[in-house]
DNA sequence: CTAACTGCAAAGCGTTTGCGATGAG
DNA sequence: CTCATCGCAAACGCTTTGCAGTTAG
């Protein structure tokens, strides 16, 4: 799965005639290998760490490229800065724990349904969306820090 | 209306022992006139053009208290500044015409329960949620612009 | 070889803030 | 009077960019 994203990758640079540079594979695996939603400084550091020949600007180049290439996701959680996620095949919302900024995905059919039968009754056609629940651990259950 | 919305603020910011000035007044009328939800630059400007005397940092600090007053809502529709509206009793979503930059109000009480529901199948209590439609006229009766 | 890419440091952009002056209560 | 508030300009945090050197293809 992960060398099938990076060969992804690598196809998709070939075919826009992109250069595959160490930074780039690196910045690529680091994405890969995050589960969370890291932000750039994270992805920057992480990256760093492999590669010390990576500099911040080519992290924020770099996960540009990739979000317009659509194999990145950028989002915006509301804590001034951007967090990115790979662009998985199956779309997902996401629940964010306010108490420790952890983000869970979730998926709804019925919510997608009803999201594009509101906008056709506005007139519109859906192109996008944004569905973000913002939630605290309830009593039992909750999910260990 | 219009007067009750004015006369509530001044009533909370006597509540927190907040003073009532010429420029207070003035932001706070130029929200509750806009049916738009207009960004910074633009409450700076319509109530800059009242009164010569508020400066773009009164609006930000003014915008920011009433915030955190309740009496505003702030968005980010993702074009990098923060946009307002006065918070309404009902809540609403907003879809947005990424065309024209147009926000469309709209409710659905349906959503708003699933979204309750996902969270607490999830195991968390949900304290607010943001969704937002990204979308395009349709072909016929779109809006006139 | 050469166009794409990189690191660095400077600039950009929306927003916040320190300061001395002003004014509401 | 006194403390909240104001205007101004400097500072801030995140992100972008100009430039000269480097490198993949």
């Amino acid at each position: 799965m992960r060398e099938t994203k990076l060969s992804e990758l690598e196809k998709l640079c070939l075919e826009k005639g992109l250069k595959m540079t160490d930074q780039r594979k690196v910045i690529a695996q680091v994405l890969s290998e995050s589960a969370d939603h890291p932000d750039v400084e994270q992805v920057y550091q992480r990256a760093h760490n492999q590669d010390h020949r990576i500099s911040l600007a080519t992290v924020y180049r770099t996960l540009k490229l990739f979000e317009e290439t659509g194999i990145l996701t950028k989002h915006d959680f509301g804590a001034g800065r951007a967090r990115y996620e790979t662009s998985d095949d199956d779309h997902h919302d996401h629940l964010i724990d306010i108490t420790s900024g952890q983000v869970i995905e979730f998926t709804n059919d019925e919510i997608e349904k009803l999201q594009r039968a509101i906008a056709e009754k506005l007139g519109f056609n859906l192109v996008g969306h944004k569905l973000e629940l913002y939630a605290i651990p309830g009593k039992r259950g909750k999910k260990k820090e």
